[in-house]
DNA sequence: TTGTATGCGTTATCAT
DNA sequence: ATGATAACGCATACAA
């Protein structure tokens, strides 16, 4: 009769090979401190037995997790699967595991993402999340792993980061704008409360002021980063009677749906509108027409940040754990097909 | 001075509430056995010193690992955010963490995915990648967390499956394109070692013969799940002399790049060929025109998978763990304008 | 109801 | 180079 034999732990290996539990640990950890004989013979054992170290065991041992986590603030937004494989290809690569946490559950705030911080279930935190402000982290002075925050940020933060050039980004496009002949240029925002709107804005209105002009507040739409929202300023547009002659979105999404509505209500985009978006995703390319848009590197967003957080992790900077690295990826225009000279002249 | 003072343990509130660590851990995991006094002394202790329980060392004494691990076949790929975020939520609902891993990451067949099966990473495991052999997971006839299929399944498997009615969807395409009219239905399929493109084809081909149509070879065109494999299959369609009215694409992401490449060559969707996508991915609402696709429910696949995950975990199913539960959801046809009655009758 | 004592599986320290 | 042993922090069986 076949027993089903429990999971072997390293006792069982040790008896097996004749030698100590602590011999079989190091044979395992740092090979080149055990005899070449016995090395062999371990090994042996640990084939014969089917043994896996037992990670939890080890972290206790080791005061470590063995694990970051990422906040991310509603992970079903495409958005972030680029970034999280980078992350999670960079992570594992340094032989950690990688938790996703959604900041969207309600709830989550104090709970659960407090178990994070302060539960030994991750030895890093990378925030996805700008509205997470530092001093959730920093609460009441008790130690924590180290946060890198990625893609968004909480201004003012004295935390590392690993940012877009947001407002380098929305200056490539008006420029290219201006550069068509567009004077009359107007902006869909992403939601007030978050610092990429912001950034973004910002860019957007030191590329006018650079050559002399100034945003018309009525060519502002409000939105978020959603297709609806660019629907909805699209709606707006038409309802003008003096329009823009071309648009800048704070994302793809809302370039996306901007032309679509116009499409549906028969104005044709570049002909009549131009329009840049924001982020260059997949469908970006695809699109009717094909949309003329800011590249972010998510991917490579993604593995840097967690290059960074690894290497507080490991304390490669030392002391300069607290100090506040911020690194800035250059933003790229994609010039496609959705931007062309206005048609009737200013 | 202020000490930094170290993480405070069960000892460290025991000490202060003058209790054994016994009573610390009982009054927080089953207060109803401790008395009413003594509860209120240890929470107070508990909120002075900041305690928060150790989950490594908790999940070594209860042999488990707190964490299920969603095993995805490319991070990067934006159809499965929602479907993370549905596990996500389910998942830290029941307490759980949320472990992700890439399949596609160099040599993780191996060494990577056997971690999280025998080194007690994880408690359960949800594969989204159909091309995970059942043996994968039950080599060597070691035990193993429970395994439960998403969205994808390996054909013949024993293991529970949570899948989406893919041969179902297909024929609602098929047939919505026979009540228009049509009757040279092509379909643009996924990669072949993909099950679900095999699901979708069979029922591509059985909506045709229950019409008393069969499929012409020729109007198969090969691909995979992309943009640009849409994009190929548009050329392939531009250089036939005998073409299909109408197309069935195996997803979102075909039919967005099948309609892109129709376009840049001056042909228009629906009126000279119409098309119907799968999935029901963001942007199809808002492409041009807004496709006609076969709704797939991917945060409730996320929730009910990670639902019966834990159900096996919690041993619900008692003895049952090793029953084949297959639950699939029933598929429903978004028509938008993407597809027309032919314009030049057969 | 509460306390005592033991062990979960591993690694690090200290001998030998 | 190897072995004995003591923790890591918690939860439970058992005794009181």
């Amino acid at each position: 009769m076949m027993l089903h034999r429990a999971t072997p732990t390293i006792q069982d290996v040790a008896r097996l090979a004749n030698v100590s539990t602590a011999t079989v640990s190091r044979a395992l950890a740092t090979p080149e401190r055990v005899a070449e004989d016995t090395r062999r013979i371990v090994m042996e054992a640990v084939e014969l037995t089917g043994y896996r170290v037992n990670q939890t065991a080890r972290n206790l041992r080791r005061q470590q997790a063995g694990a970051i986590v990422v906040l991310v603030p509603n992970l079903g937004n495409p958005f972030f699967s680029r970034i999280l494989a980078g992350i999670e290809a960079t992570a594992s690569r340094a032989g950690l595991n990688v938790l996703i946490a959604d900041t969207i559950q309600p709830g989550a705030e104090q709970a659960r993402l407090g178990d994070y911080l302060h539960n030994n279930r991750a030895d890093g935190i990378l925030v996805l999340d700008g509205s997470l402000a530092d001093d959730f982290f920093a609460s009441a002075g008790r130690a924590h792993p180290p946060v890198v925050y990625a893609c968004e940020w909480n201004e003012g933060t004295t935390l590392p980061s690993i940012r877009f050039d947001n407002a380098g980004g929305l200056r490539l496009a008006v420029e290219h704008l201006l550069a068509l002949g567009h004077r009359h240029i107007g902006h869909v925002l992403g939601p007030w409360e978050n610092v990429l709107t912001r950034e973004r804005l910002r860019g957007f209105e030191a590329a006018l002021a650079a050559h002399g002009l100034s945003p018309r507040p009525d060519w502002l739409f409000d939105g978020d980063f959603t297709l609806a929202a660019g629907a909805r300023a699209a709606q707006q547009w038409l309802k003008m009677v003096d329009r823009p002659t071309c648009i800048t979105a704070a994302s793809d999404e809302i370039a996306c749906g901007f032309i679509s509505e116009l499409y549906r209500n028969g104005i044709s985009v570049p002909d009549e509108v131009s329009v840049v978006g924001f982020d260059d995703i997949d469908i970006a390319e695809h699109f009717i027409p094909a949309l003329t848009t800011v590249h972010q590197p998510r991917m490579k967003i993604g593995e840097e940040a967690a290059a960074a957080l690894i290497d507080l992790i490991s304390g490669v900077n030392g002391a300069g754990r607290l100090a506040s690295t911020t690194t800035v990826l250059d933003a790229h225009l994609e010039i496609r097909a959705s931007t062309a000279t206005p048609r009737v002249a200013p």
